[in-house]
Parts: structure tokens; sequence; C-alpha cells
DNA sequence: CTAAAAGTCTACTAATGTTATAGGATTTAT
DNA sequence: ATAAATCCTATAACATTAGTAGACTTTTAG
């Protein structure tokens, strides 16, 4: 049940993002200082946040003085849309997936007690993930530093 | 989030073991039949049944008639047991893991949101796991069955 | 006692996925 | 024009996964 060092870099960078844009307008971020300050490898973060940007996620800015920035307010985008834009699917088998379902090879779908469960698994963890914003992290992490 | 095919394969097992413990006392079963009913590559079971002889919770029988079955009553064991015999922690990041803890690698692991993000979704998922046995999975699908 | 039926154990392999690194192309401010 | 930044694609090194192979051991039936 492991989260990858590809969605950990992102989930870590996009929380910074959105700290980021309670100072500034928009939280302008570039790719070094996020690398620098989270200790992700540089040239892997970018891959991360090319991808963040094709999902709708995040906007750039090239050029001098560019960077990254959130598409929305942070209490507007939720761990599970970053979660599935780097990792996919949340349910651990592919058969209790809502947004990639395929079956996974039981001889019966409707009568798989290992199936139930892991419906039950996924909806604990989407309940999680698709319930929490940015915001709310960021929120949280003020709480604890307090 | 992906279960592997090793932990579905043992689970599924697993599960048939437990439902074959209601039909005979012990609800020896071989390699074979649980291959054949769930659809599992037979050498690849004997491996995945092997580890969870090697952690205690089936026991075997060697020879003409042996097999395999539980160790313990079916209200006895876990799919988390199960689960991490065959897949590890349940945790998606180490650094909140109860079982296997390992730092992450955030700059600080006390004001980390990512943490305790998966703080939350690691108890949701032992919430689940650790407190489903086998016997209610079978009830579960029984019920489903009628 | 022997042969067949079962589990035991270890090694290996092919395919895939992960975690990066490299380097040129493009855009923008000065 | 140049420097600073993102954009984009390729590729390499490594680990994991899913499965296969085969020799060995134990047990029972005859």
């Amino acid at each position: 049940m492991r989260l990858s060092k590809r969605g950990e870099y992102g989930l870590r960078a996009m929380i910074l993002l959105a700290d980021a844009q309670k100072n500034s307008p928009t939280g302008m971020t570039q790719i070094k200082e996020i690398s620098a300050r989270e200790e992700i490898p540089a040239k892997f973060l970018e891959q991360i946040l090319l991808a963040l940007k094709n999902a709708g996620l995040v906007h750039s800015k090239m050029g001098i003085g560019g960077g990254y920035y959130l598409a929305r307010a942070s209490k507007e985008i939720t761990l599970g849309q970053i979660f599935r834009t780097l990792d996919g699917p949340l349910a651990p088998v592919k058969c209790v997936s809502q947004m990639a379902y395929e079956p996974c090879g039981c001889p019966d779908e409707e009568t798989c007690g290992l199936r139930m469960v892991m419906g039950d698994v996924r909806n604990a963890i989407s309940n999680i993930l698709d319930n929490t914003t940015l915001a709310a992290v960021v929120k949280r992490v003020e709480a604890a530093r307090a």
C-alpha cells in the first residue's frame, strides 16, 4: 500500500505552493526553490510539476522570474486530485476503482469477499483524500507549529 | 495504492480456506484445488502458501491426502495479518508505519502536512483490515449469495 | 518396500515500474 | 542578445513483480 516517491514529492510540492499562496497573490515559486526547501531532486521535480500542469492543477510562467503556482485557490484542490494525477487510482484493486474499473480475475465479482473489503478500503481512502484540500493541510500544519 | 497479485491471491486463498473450515473439522484443501477454484497459477500459489505457513497463519500436511488449513479459527485471523505477511506494512509512507517505521526524507517530520494526512490514511486502512476477520468475510459473502 | 501424491525450498527469468539523470528546445525579462 | 527559467523527450540504473522450473522431502496406499 505504498505511495511512490513521485506522489510523495508532488504532494509535498503542492502543499508548499498552497502555503506560498498566502504570502503573495499567486504564490509563484521556482522549481529550484521547492527543490531546495523540500529536498527533492530538481530534475525529477520538474517532471512531476509538468504532469501536474498538464492535469490543470498548477499554472506556470516561463522565463526570468517565472515559476509555478496553483491553478486554483488552495481550498479548491484536493489531495485526491493530486494523488490520482501522479499515482493513478486510489483503489487497491482495479475491480473496485471508480475512475478506472477493470475486472481483477476472481471467478465471480459479485460474491468475492476480497472485493467487498477492498471496496471499503477504497472508500475509506477516498473519504480522506477527496475531502482534504490543500488549504486544510496548510491549516493543520500551522496548528502543529503553534 | 495497489494490492499486489501476491497479496490478492493469498487473501483469496485464505478466504477459501476459511470457508472450507465450515465443512470439515480442519478444512484441509490442496493447492491444486485452491488453484483451480480461484484461478490462481499453482506454482505461484505454492510460494504464497509457504510464506503464510512460515508466518504461522496456516498449517500443512505433506503426502497423500495432504493440504493446507488455517492455523486458527477463522475468527482469529485478520486480513491485516495476511496482508502484512505478503505485502508488508499497511502504511502508504514508512514514516507513519507502526510496524516498520523509517524516516521518509521530509525536512521536518513534526510539521509535515503530508505525513499527518498519510497517518490518517494508515489508520483508516488499519481500522478495516485489522478488524476484519476471515470469519467476517465468509459471513458477508454468504449474505451476498442469499 | 516401493511408488505416487502431496508439500518444501531455492533459484532463475522476463517483464514492468520506479527513480531518477541528461540535454536540447522554448519562452521571457532585461 | 543573453541569461534565466520552464518545456519536453529520451534513456539508464535499479528494484519489484509475477511467474516458472526443478530437485528434494514427507506421507500414505498397495
